[in-house]
RNA sequence: UGGGGUGUAGCCAAGCGGUAAGGCAGCGGUUUUUGGUACCGCCAUGCGCAGGUUCGAAUCCUGCCACCCCAG
């Protein structure tokens, strides 16, 4: 009937409930709050921190609502995501509180993500939604409701070391999720636990089903959470209006004029598709973007190439080894070899250099280092420094 | 008005009597907790129009139309 009994019944018996979220007492003495989203992997979390023994407070973020942010009426799946969260934790027998964070969250993530494409960047909304309202300020409830840790349902691992834990990436590379969390600050990383970092995700599947959790077979969330038909260019110009307005498309070689468009804000570097431009030996693609003369600058896949980034705003987790330094530029994406210049954390700038040029870099994307498969930080990408012809 | 040239899908373009290449764009799908990329699939019963020759024409012939260039 309970959570616990299923589990240890279940395919993944021999799991360790206690040592995933690596308490710093005995289990049954801890309390451990669950960030629950209302997917499987936050709920399979609440449910192995309920088999855990520990006492299970599952926290839910209302952070959006797809009826405001689209103007549509009667689609509010977040709404569906809240009553999903809600079900798991009376299934397994826990509290559970929903906050209404919508105001926060339109404030730290909506309307940074509007302005930065406005400002002819290309945002990540998911790091920001972790610095903020995940990492900040579920942490500070968590905090504030005397948990021994906040768990979340992210793929990625934490690896207790001597000055600090961790941060690695998932053991399922293709789950991996480290991404979109190499902002993580050692605070935040001493008390947030991530029990799902070492299982497949077909596992996790299996202990939902095992758990007997309704969302077991939910399709996987993808895309922006607040953008539910994947029009991400209709919100930003909704919430701000001026996004929308047209300019011209031209060679970045030659400074020819190849066409208008309809609003800068609905380019990234590295975009292939939508310019509509035809009569081309060649595919072209986004090169640049300038927000102050709304041009949209493009050209043949090899003008893409850059060979360094500069970061700023960065990171660090735990210490930097000298040689051995890989980065990703996007989430997927294989970490390709990279040095810095630069002393990497607290909020530096430091310059990436690829040793292999690296194609598609976008401002206002986030740039993540790793050592091996350890995390040890990152920051955005202001400027690129293209190969030189 | 005379001379020359060109008219093939949204754009560029191959074809030169044997039953419409390719690229770009677009559309659809796969992949994916950001944007994007990549990959796969689809995309001219018809070649400016009308006739003719031929077993068979985008390809040859005739006329017409349109656009471009040169001349005046």
């Amino acid at each position: 009937m309970d959570a616990a009994t299923r589990l240890d019944a279940g395919p993944l018996a021999g799991l360790d409930c206690t040592s995933l979220f690596d308490l710093p007492r005995p289990a049954v003495e801890s309390r451990i709050v669950v960030a629950m989203s209302g997917g499987v992997d936050s709920s399979v979390v609440a449910a192995l921190a309920a088999a855990s023994g520990a006492e299970v407070i599952g926290i839910t973020l209302q952070l959006y609502d797809y009826g405001a942010a689209t103007g549509r009426k009667g689609a509010c799946c977040a709404g569906d995501d809240i009553s999903d969260a809600r079900a798991v934790a009376d299934r397994l027998g826990i509290a559970h509180y929903v906050f209404d964070h919508e105001s926060a969250f339109r404030e730290d993530v909506v309307d940074q993500f509007a302005d930065e494409y406005l400002a002819g960047r290309t945002p990540v909304p998911c790091i920001r939604c972790n610095m903020g309202p995940k990492f900040t300020d579920l942490f500070r409830m968590a905090r504030e409701l005397g948990a021994d840790c906040l768990a979340t349902g992210h793929y990625v691992r934490r690896v207790p070391a001597a000055g600090g834990p961790h941060l690695y990436r998932a053991l399922d590379p293709a789950r991996d999720q480290s991404y979109f969390l190499y902002a993580t600050t050692r605070e935040q990383l001493d008390y947030i636990r991530f029990p799902l970092g070492g299982l497949p995700k077909t596992q996790v599947r299996e202990l939902a089903e095992a758990a007997g959790l309704r969302n077991a077979a939910k399709p996987d969330s993808q895309d922006i959470c607040f953008v539910p038909d994947g029009d991400y260019a209709k919100i930003v110009t909704k919430l701000r209006p001026e996004g929308g307005t047209p300019g011209d498309i031209v060679h970045a070689a030659t400074g020819e004029k190849l066409g208008t468009h309809e609003g800068i804000v609905h380019f990234t570097v590295g975009q292939r598709k939508g310019l509509a431009i035809g009569g081309q030996s060649e595919p072209l693609y986004v090169v640049g973007l300038d927000a102050e003369s709304r041009e949209v600058r493009v050209g043949p896949r090899r003008l893409l190439a850059v060979e360094n980034a500069d970061v700023i705003e960065t990171n660090a987790i735990g210490d930097l080894p000298a040689e051995g330094l890989s980065a990703k530029v996007r989430s997927m994406a294989k970490p390709v070899p990279v040095t810095l210049e630069g002393k990497l954390g607290d909020g530096a700038s430091v310059r990436i250099r690829f040793a292999e040029p690296e194609y598609g870099v976008a401002p206002g994307q986030a740039a993540v280092i790793y050592a091996g498969d350890r995390v040890v930080g990152g920051g955005w990408i202001d400027s690129t420094q293209a190969v030189r012809a």
